[in-house]
DNA sequence: ACGCCCTCCTGTTGGC
DNA sequence: TGCCAACAGGAGGGCG
């Protein structure tokens, strides 16, 4: 599933074929998205140049030169791949981005979870993007700020992390996995957590999201990167996905709880 | 303002 | 072996 190394993999894949190209044509082949896809999407884009692409949290904004552009999620089972329009378009590829008599770009989502949606203007001020909480790879980002806001906070300190509205990017797989390296009980209120402990946690959660971005993202399930390859964090992770397997540090087998509706796991001997 | 729960959807998994 | 129900999950939205 996308998280946020998968988003900004996504977007250095895709950047080099679609900077500076102009929309010749603009193809929705299925429009029910998490939100519908708005009918007079492709007249508003079509012959527009894409003049920057980039990522809030999940968010993939893509700018236009005429003032609009495209604002994606990929939602749990999409990806972005750049392909050749001889290519036939496979199962689920329900958009089609085309720059040239080559190339285009697909969007492809099983689940139609994500979303491809219009704006005009500033897209930083568009609902779904102006209230979220920091990006996690700033300086801003640190153990004074979560500690602050985690002092009310009534819910366990994974669903607090996993809360976009006070940071962004941190997904269920790699809360799982930054709770582990920080050895903090994944349970724990937020409220209960020490400075100490959130300084650990900041840091790891910036280790963790910057290797996997290095390595190209998680290749969970079904994420592919914009060539279509699958990325290779999968093979590092150290406790999600691993119930009653020995932890790397312990020994003892990772335990599998819920917590928020989510799939949750941990090492009972390693987290506090 | 916060926390809880529901919703969208399909591929995969596990139980009988 | 095969069928079908349960499950997984990002995150907005509604409600208390």
């Amino acid at each position: 599933m996308p998280e946020l190394p998968e988003v900004e993999t996504s977007v250095r894949g895709i950047s080099p074929f679609l900077l500076q190209q102009v929309i010749i044509n603009f193809h929705v082949f299925n429009p029910r998205l998490r939100w519908l896809v708005p009918a007079e999407m492709a007249k508003q884009v079509e012959g527009a140049q894409v003049e920057r692409i980039w990522r809030r949290g999940k968010y993939i904004i893509m700018q236009l030169n005429n003032g609009k552009g495209l604002l994606w999620h990929l939602g749990m089972s999409g990806s972005l791949r750049i392909d050749n329009l001889q290519q036939e378009r496979r199962k689920h590829d329900h958009i089609e981005l085309v720059v040239n008599s080559e190339a285009c770009m697909r969007y492809h989502d099983p689940r139609r979870f994500g979303c491809c949606l219009l704006f005009d203007g500033n897209p930083l001020l568009h609902p779904l993007i102006a209230r979220l909480g920091l990006e996690p790879l700033t300086d801003d980002f640190d153990a004074d700020y979560l500690f602050t806001l985690s002092r009310q906070r009534k819910s366990t300190v994974k669903e607090f992390i996993m809360n976009s509205k006070i940071v962004v990017g941190v997904g269920n797989i790699y809360a799982s996995e930054s709770l582990f390296y920080a050895g903090i009980n994944p349970k724990r209120k937020a409220c209960n957590v020490s400075k100490p402990r959130y300084r650990q946690l900041v840091d790891t959660i910036k280790k963790v999201l910057t290797q996997a971005i290095a390595q190209g993202g998680s290749s969970l399930n079904d994420f592919v990167n914009a060539d279509g390859n699958p990325g290779y964090f999968q093979q590092t992770l150290a406790v999600y996905g691993r119930t009653h397997e020995p932890c790397n540090q312990c020994g003892l087998a990772i335990s599998h709880v819920t917590i928020g509706q989510r799939s949750t796991y941990y090492c009972k001997n390693c987290q506090h």
